[in-house]
RNA sequence: GGCGGCAUGGCCAAGUGGCUAAGGCAGAGGACUGCAAAUCCUUUAUCCCCAGUUCGAAUCUGGGUGCCGCCUCCA
């Protein structure tokens, strides 16, 4: 087993060889809480939710942290138009996080440090940053010194006098060098602010990364992902603190930064009226699908949002849904059987169905092995399916509804497999629908309507077949007679 | 101006030197079915252009064209 990732220290793809044997610690670059997450949000989410899932699955135990910036400029703008305590603000869009994140099949991080909660690490940081020379006070703002800092720009392959000529910022002539950062904000009036050597005020944003990463999971874990506008100037500016507090490297071994979300071909933006929250996807898409479309391409890709793409991807997954709901009509819906008959070519289609599960499973795992490529493992994924489907048919047309033993066994371990594959990717998962007992009254009454149904039917009374289904569908309830029996689904 | 990325069938998208260029969607034909749905089978490409390296390139090199991102506390 060689898990390679495409590190953008290095810029290529590295094998990955953790600190500690059978562990991975991970960071993550959470969003800032002054609105609802957007989709340009979601995608490093579902990627990286996506990475640790695979660990796990190839045995890891996996530390995963993801951090929440709740003290930030764009909070505290939002929170003087709503007249409200910025920090509250920030507790109620945190709140809202883990509904979106929930939704789309996040699974919470190990840890969600918060800035507000870490300013004594972020001080100390700060301090031996300036002890150790790389940083300075300037009525009561501290700046990194990028110039004392050899390793600057390395991440984003970059050379300080090469952004000089470029940059486009009004220069603050208190700097040292146009590319020094504050790592401690002195507070305006009526700003929230937090006691500190430099006076009032508030750190500012690349220093919490480095602060809690560090806390957390120490100087040289693992990994540390982010959307690819974050390694510049954000991730360089983590680097640069982090081993300037230290006084040596590496912060992180590999790093990892997903492909950026367009909307109709452009970037999202508020003045482009293309700009939109998860909750507005979700309220035309069902959250697995805008996450299996996630995935459907490489993480490190562009990603273009609209209508027609979220349509196709819906139908695709919809194919991988089928092979589900086929594994589960038929295994519910078959009894027993007789299975001396036949049984020579059985035992040959059971292990032809044998092997495709386990070609399915390596294919799946050689995909995601090779730096996640999560679209080729869902190749895999549709294969299996197939290769169900072929079984079923098979199967179904030589035995009726009574299933040799050979053949449930054969089912159930390729519905568990594949139900685990697609566990990875964060599909097939059933959330939500509370437990309040509606649900089963349903599956009672459908059975029954299904039943009255079955019985015109067999009266070759189609007439009253024909319009249960088509009332059924008017209430927006699929009715597919399958050979293997009759099945129901919201459309 | 500096740095980086991308260009594969109608659409989406894997593949980075060599068996028949994955997979999905859409289309066409067929099987199954009371019909419908679902499913299965068959079918659709020489990889932006030019030049080169090589026995051999979508895959490497050079040039061209087009698109995109970062350099703005935007994921």
């Amino acid at each position: 087993m060689t898990i390679k990732i495409f590190n953008t220290l290095d810029n290529r793809k590295e094998e990955f060889i953790p600190r500690t044997s059978g562990k991975v610690e991970m960071y993550v670059c959470g969003p800032t809480t002054y609105n609802l997450i957007h989709l340009g949000n979601a995608r490093p989410l579902i990627v990286f939710d996506t990475v640790r899932r695979f660990f796990e699955y190839m045995g890891f135990t996996v530390t995963y942290i993801q951090n929440f910036t709740d003290i930030d400029d764009k909070i505290i703008n939002r929170a003087k138009e709503e007249k409200m305590d910025a920090l509250k603000l920030a507790e109620k869009y945190i709140k809202e996080y883990y509904n979106d994140a929930g939704a789309l099949g996040v699974r919470s991080a190990n840890l969600h440090p918060k800035v507000s909660e870490h300013m004594p690490e972020i001080i100390e940081m700060i301090k031996s940053i300036i002890d150790n020379g790389y940083a300075y006070e300037v009525d009561g703002d501290v700046y990194f010194a990028v110039s004392k800092f050899g390793g600057y720009g390395r991440l984003s392959g970059r050379k300080l006098d090469d952004m000089q000529a470029g940059a486009r910022i009004d220069v603050d002539d208190r700097k040292q060098h146009p590319m020094d950062f504050a790592l401690w904000k002195s507070a305006k009036p009526g700003e929230p602010f937090w006691d500190s050597p430099w006076g009032q005020g508030r750190p500012g944003w690349h220093i919490e990364c480095s602060a809690m990463a560090k806390k957390y999971l120490g100087m040289g874990f693992d990994i540390h992902g982010g959307g690819f506008d974050l390694i510049f100037p954000h991730h360089e500016n983590e680097i640069a603190q982090a081993e300037a507090c230290v006084g040596s490297g590496p912060f992180a071994k590999y790093w990892m930064h997903n492909g950026f979300i367009t909307v109709n071909e452009e970037k999202m933006s508020k003045s482009l009226g293309n700009f939109f929250t998860v909750r507005e996807i979700l309220e035309k898409y069902d959250p697995e699908v805008v996450r299996f479309y996630m995935l459907s391409t490489h993480y490190r890709s562009p990603l273009d949002f609209d209508d027609s793409k979220l349509e196709m991807n819906k139908k695709s997954l919809a194919r991988l849904h089928n092979a589900l709901d086929n594994l589960e009509t038929i295994l519910k819906n078959s009894s027993l059987g007789d299975s001396s008959a036949d049984v020579g070519d059985l035992n040959k289609e059971c292990t032809k169905l044998k092997g495709a599960v386990l070609k399915a499973e390596q294919g799946f795992r050689e995909a995601m092995e090779d730096d996640f490529n999560t679209a080729l493992a869902v190749a895999s994924l549709f294969d299996l399916a197939r290769d169900i489907n072929s079984f079923i048919g098979s199967i179904s047309s030589r035995f009726g509804q009574e299933l040799p033993d050979s053949a449930r066994q054969t089912l159930e371990e390729a519905k568990d497999k594949y139900l685990q594959l697609g566990g990875v990717l964060g599909l097939f998962e059933k959330r939500g629908s509370a437990e309040d007992g509606s649900s089963e009254m349903i599956e009672k009454l459908m059975d029954l309507i299904i039943d009255v149904r079955q019985e015109a039917r067999a009266k070759k009374d189609w007439a009253i077949a024909d319009a249960i289904r088509n009332k059924l569908g008017e209430l927006g309830i699929v009715l597919e007679d399958s050979p293997q029996g009759v099945r129901w689904k919201r459309k």
